[in-house]
DNA sequence: AGCGGGTGGAATGTTAACATCCGAACATCG
DNA sequence: CGATGTTCGGATGTTAACATTCCACCCGCT
């Protein structure tokens, strides 16, 4: 079942990486909302590190999107408008575009069978927290098997966002979302695995179209 | 001739930027090659400041695609290998082509005038490594004009290797891009004036694809 | 009351010293 | 003679103290 073959990299990580995940997670957790100030002396003496590290670690997640650095002003968390959300949704269709084309091309089964298993997993989920998880994961596997290193970062610098936003989805309408999104996910797979670029680039564009659809209109959209 | 509505932003910055752009501009003058080592102690003492920004200049030059970290083993500036600079190739067209449909959709007369300017600027240039400067400062323009932060961030992660490939093109074959490339960056001007989102799109695969035969068959193409 | 300037506090930016880690060369043992 | 263990040097990772900057509050003036 594990994946032998491939022995895990055993990189070691310095401690602002550790820093910056414990972070990730706190802010999508709702420990800190969008807006919150992030001290560093908090988070240094929360997380037992000194300030060096938090800094790094900050920066690093500025990159990613989640927060948002001003010159001796401190850094706070992420609040995405109207606007940004357009931004992201364009910006993450470009890249997502170049993925499908490139898994459809020229993606190995194993990379597919990864990205069924991700969306295999999000049937499993019960709460929507883990869902929104699930589904940041999946789209995860889908920039792997695309195997370009360049695009893949390019997606961390979005992918926060990504998270963010389906956050403040939830928030809006729950309705359905559960049983609606595990079955869209499905069908990206079948497309993928059939190698139709049309078809996936569709598929992806639209599941796209309904994420956006309910935080602007505010509505699941037309039943 | 000045642009006098737009006040310039500022704001104070911080040594790290600082740093970093002196150390860009060093790789880009060749004094730190692709494969030399970054000590931190070396720019600290050469720069007359502490390791602390100089750490943080380097992570964001790392961001950049510049340089190349690794844990406990230095920084090293970035080499690029043929599979490198395919992948900087299609990421590249991914955004560029979402850039320029949106300058022909909606970008305004200032900024479409902005873009000119340094279309023509580069006609100016004498030598090949001003040259490579402008062509990527007219490209900043490109993604300027398409008024979108994420995009002009993501084209921020990729344009110092764009920059490092561009070098590496002039080292390869040098005959008549002095005078073949600003010609060039001329109909890609006028593609976008014209509005003619096809033509446009067209022109500027092309240009990219004119860059990497140079680099990949190491001829200037057909004359 | 409204406004301008000064002041205090708190946070970030910066620095220098300490701890940790990696790699290469040398010595050692089979 | 080859492989393994060790040691040494240099570099990065981390820490705590110092300097700078901003914001909010308050005071005095008009």
């Amino acid at each position: 079942m594990g994946d032998f073959g491939t022995v895990s990299p055993a990189r070691r990580r310095g401690l602002a990486d550790e820093v910056a995940d414990r972070v990730r997670e706190a802010v999508f957790d709702g420990t800190y909302p969008p807006g919150s100030p992030l001290r560093e002396v908090e988070l240094a003496a929360a997380l037992q590190v000194s300030r060096g590290p938090v800094r790094e670690a900050l920066r690093l997640l500025e990159h990613e999107g989640l927060v948002h650095c001003e010159w001796h002003r401190g850094t706070t968390v992420t609040t995405l408008s109207p606007e940004d959300v357009a931004e992201l949704d364009s910006l993450r269709g470009a890249l997502e575009d170049l993925a499908v084309r490139r898994v459809v091309d020229l993606a190995s089964d194993e990379d597919l069978a990864a990205v069924r298993r991700a969306a295999d997993r999000m049937e499993r989920a019960t709460d929507e927290h883990t869902l929104v998880r699930l589904d940041i994961a999946f789209h995860d596997a889908v920039f792997a098997a695309a195997r370009h290193r360049r695009l893949a970062e390019a997606w961390e610098g979005v992918r926060c966002q990504v998270h963010l936003f389906l956050l403040t989805r939830i928030g809006r309408s729950s309705e359905g979302y559960l049983a609606r999104i595990p079955a869209e996910h499905r069908e990206l797979v079948a497309a993928l695995e059939a190698r139709d670029t049309g078809l996936a680039l569709d598929l992806f564009a639209a599941h796209r179209r309904h994420a956006v659809d309910v935080v602007v209109t505010g509505t699941a959209g037309p039943a």
